[in-house]
DNA sequence: TGACAATTAGGAGTTACTACTATATAGGAA
DNA sequence: TTCCTATATAGTAGTAACTCCTAATTGTCA
């Protein structure tokens, strides 16, 4: 079980930074110097950064870069699959009246949240190297996808 | 393995409301006609509504409650147990440039994300009745709690 | 039935996007 | 190489979702 992981070295920095140039020609979009570095930053960055931090960042290499071009990016790798989103993160606050147990499928489309139960989650082990570290208060599978309505229209 | 709920019946949210009064002076905290009807209108909202949504099915009976009553109310639900905030919602997009697998425990106080890796969450098989209905993208095992650094202050 | 601390209403302020538009530029064609 | 044009960017305005502040109100208990 991995907790920390390695910040990577130029080598590899420059290595990812060559696959994601193919990468975008290859799905036809452009490889401007921001996107470059914004990709470079994300990666290079540890932890789950936001668009703010990674913002900061690109401006000490392209100081009249605006936010909007670094949030843009973003989302832009994420739909062609060179970053992921972190899961749950980004939407408004919602709560959870019930208090059976339950675990949680959202619908990255319609943002609908649906609760489905299924008892062999309960038993899910945590590794022990974790709750050693980690006060853990919730353990949840969650799942996002299309649900059913959003997959017919 | 259950997808949908029904909705409560009334007898059912009176008894609910009930404990809740208990709970709330239990707690030292005062029991006041918004607040129940905060309560009210989350148990008896079917999904996992927002604070923006609860505050207009409760502004029908108090026409004059502000939004953030409600969202302070629903913010008190949840540190008494009597509700809770839905995984990974309320928080800023976040977004992850690897590409390895891992899965994500994060911090409720200061929101930081970490990532570990544990094989055995990789064979979490879904109920495919759920797979069936819904077309599942991403799975994880999302751990929430306080970090080791929070814990020590 | 006061007293008073907890709670609320109303509004202002902040954060985190998101949309718009004029300008600039990557990348293919001539 | 130069030109063309659709894509991408910078700057700014706008919006959504909280979050904070203050004065007025009200449960709760002595």
């Amino acid at each position: 079980m991995i907790i920390a992981k390695d910040r990577l070295s130029t080598a590899e920095i420059d290595e990812r930074i060559r696959r994601f140039t193919e990468l975008c020609r290859k799905s036809g979009l452009r490889v401007t110097p921001q996107r470059i570095e914004v990709y470079k930053q994300l990666i290079s960055t540890e932890g789950h950064p936001s668009a703010e931090i990674l913002y900061e960042k690109v401006k000490k290499e392209f100081p009249s870069i605006s936010f909007d071009t670094v949030n843009r990016t973003l989302l832009t790798l994420s739909q062609m699959g060179a970053a992921s989103i972190v899961e749950g993160s980004g939407d408004v606050r919602r709560f959870d009246g019930s208090t059976d147990k339950h675990q949680h499928f959202k619908c990255i489309k319609c943002k609908r949240i649906v609760d489905f139960y299924y008892k062999p989650f309960d038993n899910i082990k945590l590794p022990p190297k974790l709750t050693r570290k980690f006060k853990v208060l919730k353990k949840t599978v969650y799942l996002e996808g299309i649900c059913d309505l959003c997959q017919d229209k």
